[in-house]
DNA sequence: TCTGGGGTCCTAGGACCC
DNA sequence: TCTGGGGTCCTAGGACCC
């Protein structure tokens, strides 16, 4: 191998783990935490798995079950794990070199040459972000992110630490094998079932596979997660901060409902919102948007389900909310179905340009003339996200904060804690006796 | 009664051009 | 009047990830 060993730092549990930075009274406690509209579960502490709850379980149907078995569920609080996720990433940045952000709660990094001297950095920032945040990490080497994944899989079912390919082959060389196919990265659900057809059921089975026989049955995707299982680096990142630093080529922003809304001016005022949120992050990386799609559904578990998208292009690319949620809203009279109950909609802003190398013919800005987005951004850093808006006719605070607002269909949620990192009015509190 | 919210990339197929 | 084949661009839809 060429040295240049890939290193996979995961958090266990991370919603589960955040919540208990702040509540040591969790610890050791089966602890979920629920998706928007407390709807599903989504993170689980260790606890919670020994229990069999699942990943994705609709929480009312568990609810009963689980409280007699004395779990205790929160709301998922994204405003405190993004916080506790930057300060997690920092430190491991400077710890090791070249890190790329994967998600909220993992990164990649990369490794010494010198195996041994890896191992020694890896186990002392698992401590240091243990100590300094509170959360503890699976950390995973090996000479493809493909691999590291798998290793990072198996140590977490031995119950998390450091753990290393090489090592794991040769103490257990059958181990490929032992791991069904599903769980490779980059296998999903309907690879899986085609696979099983050619009788590739394991991971070591797809190992073996012959690359370009893969590619031609699938895609280059999967041959190159062959590739990667045979040890050869073959899946780029952009290596970009995927969270706060790039530009993303697509925005969107949707929500179920918290409950069904019927009719033209809720479903304005919804989709309204989202497209103001939408623009929000819009400005925020500098784009302008040359197209708004808006859709609607209704509950994809009754029978009458409906979906409805519709898209509207701008003429001139905007990035001002007015415009934006003008055209988004524009888009919902020849969609709606007057007597449909609506669960869901949402808002998506494509065709992306560069604000600042954009101009029109005779060298004039595009629609970013009136500066109301900019109004509305400072407002909202000072007052807290959602406090001015536009056409949030009858959606008075009623909420704890002031972004909650009281409109019926906001979200639910019931058990949500403390943004202790991130409101003054929410700080923890210690006291001294 | 009650089932998340974002994203990315690839491929196939149509439109158009030479 | 007749018309092949290849390149490129775009979009919709599918599949995946956390």
């Amino acid at each position: 191998m060429s040295g240049r060993m890939f290193v996979l730092a995961d958090a266990d549990s991370f919603y589960a783990s955040c919540e208990r930075v702040f509540h040591p009274e969790l610890a050791r406690r089966p602890l979920v935490v629920l998706s928007n509209n407390d709807g599903c579960v989504v993170s689980r502490s260790r606890e919670a798995k020994l229990l069999g709850i699942s990943n994705g379980t609709p929480w009312f149907k568990i609810r009963g079950q689980a409280q007699h078995d004395g779990v205790i569920a929160r709301s998922s609080n994204y405003e405190l794990y993004a916080s506790l996720s930057r300060r997690m990433m920092r430190l491991m940045a400077a710890a090791l070199p070249g890190q790329e952000i994967y998600s909220i709660d993992e990164c990649f990094l990369r490794g010494f040459q010198d195996p041994q001297r890896t191992r020694i950095v890896c186990t002392r920032m698992r401590e240091t972000v243990l100590q300094g945040i509170g959360i503890p990490l699976t950390i995973a080497t090996a000479p493809t992110r493909t691999l590291a994944k798998i290793v990072s899989h198996y140590i977490k079912h031995q119950g998390g630490g450091i753990g290393d390919w090489d090592l794991l082959r040769s103490q257990e060389p059958d181990v490929l094998d032992r791991i069904d196919v599903s769980e490779v990265w980059g296998v999903g659900r309907r690879l899986t079932r085609k696979l099983q057809g050619m009788s590739i059921t394991t991971a070591g089975d797809l190992a073996r596979a012959d690359p370009s026989r893969i590619r031609h049955l699938f895609s280059v995707l999967l041959q190159r997660t062959v590739l990667e299982l045979q040890g050869i680096p073959s899946i780029e990142l952009d290596d970009f901060d995927a969270i706060d630093g790039t530009r993303k080529q697509q925005l969107m922003c949707s929500r179920m409902f918290g409950q069904p809304i019927t009719g033209l001016p809720d479903l304005s005022a919804a989709v309204s919102t989202y497209a103001q949120q939408a623009s929000i992050r819009l400005r925020k990386q500098g784009s302008l948007a040359g197209m708004v799609t808006v859709f609607i559904a209704t509950s994809p578990f009754n029978q009458d389900y409906q979906s409805r998208s519709g898209s509207i292009i701008l003429t001139d690319p905007a990035d001002d909310p007015l415009t934006i949620a003008r055209a988004a809203v524009g888009t919902l009279p020849r969609m709606i179905d007057p007597h449909a109950r609506y669960v869901r909609a949402g808002v998506m802003l494509g065709a992306l340009t560069d604000a600042a190398s954009y101009t029109t013919f005779d060298g004039m800005d595009a629609k970013r003339d009136n500066g109301l987005g900019t109004i509305l951004d400072q407002a909202n850093r000072k007052f807290g996200l959602q406090s001015v808006g536009i056409g949030w006719a009858g959606m008075k605070g009623k909420g704890r904060a002031r972004q909650e607002t009281g409109a019926a269909w906001n979200m639910k949620r019931h058990h949500l804690s403390n943004r202790g990192t991130t409101r003054w009015d929410e700080l923890a509190v210690a006291k001294a006796r």
